[in-house]
DNA sequence: CTCTTCTATTTGTATATGCAAATAGATGCG
DNA sequence: CGCATCTATTTGCATATACAAATAGAAGAG
């Protein structure tokens, strides 16, 4: 009885959340490195993506697409209007939302990061694979279709 | 000619950073979810698994292990050696290091943290599938051998 | 209309992360 | 030995991240 349970050295080498961290720092730092030059990380990067995708975002939206806890985006979103690359709408009827578009500034930024970001793009699809591609995509479908 | 090079409003679909970055922030939820009635959390949790493996841990080593900064794990260490999980092993020769291991608390910790561990893992592997897995370890085996 | 409740966002606080620069010890050359 | 250099780690600084609590506005019951 009593399965021996785990033994605790041979966690290091099969927890999951430590390999997918550990592969998340090495890509995020490939295209932090490409981005350098223009002053942007990926992790706003991909926010500026999503909003030129929306035109106008609301916060809990953008949070959805990229599971951001709402809090870690107003922060990000705050930053982003400092910078100039970001600016609040105005109003949309509901007082309680804020949300935000792309400044000129902003779309400038994105089109001059484009051949950076695609040689970071390349260089990670090359580490993961075209499988691997395939395989992100269908883990995140399955996130969102988890039931909570 | 001049390709068309890439359409703005795709960006936020096809970046494989952002995609990888949101599957890192669900499964890393589910790790520090499980573990939150311990207090600690994956990141502190995959140093502490790490230093079990290896007993007397380099600074260095584990970084490369965990594709980690330097300076990220000194900060981690720091908390971890407050909490009394880890000490810094007195010396080795070499003055420059800082090894560490895992306290008798450490060690207590980690035992207790299993059953909550293997339920986030579970769920990791339901999101991830074998497949997934499979190419987790392939990327990350190509992240090290990439000539640098 | 007003009170309760629900929803969207921000704020307080703490950890995690990485780059650049600072330290400090080791190592090799003369 | 003494200096230049190389290596391991820490410190200074800024961003990213999330939970819990605070705000603020919307919405429904009566």
């Amino acid at each position: 009885m009593t399965k021996p349970s785990v033994d605790i050295e041979s966690i290091a080498v099969s927890c999951i959340a430590g390999r997918l961290r550990a592969l998340n720092r090495v890509v995020t730092n490939l295209y932090d490195d490409a981005l350098r030059p223009l002053g942007v990380k990926i992790s706003q990067g991909n926010i500026l993506a999503i909003t030129a995708k929306l035109g106008t975002a609301r916060p809990a939206e953008v949070c959805e697409m990229l599971q951001l806890d709402t809090s870690t985006l107003s922060r990000n979103v705050e930053r982003m209007v400092a910078n100039g690359w970001l600016e609040i709408v105005p109003d949309d009827g509901d007082g309680r939302s804020q949300p935000f578009r792309l400044t000129a500034e902003g779309r400038r930024l994105m089109e001059k990061a484009i051949p950076a970001w695609q040689r970071a793009q390349t260089q990670a699809k090359k580490l993961l694979g075209d499988d691997g591609l395939a395989l992100l995509n269908a883990a995140l479908k399955r996130t969102r279709a988890t039931p909570d």
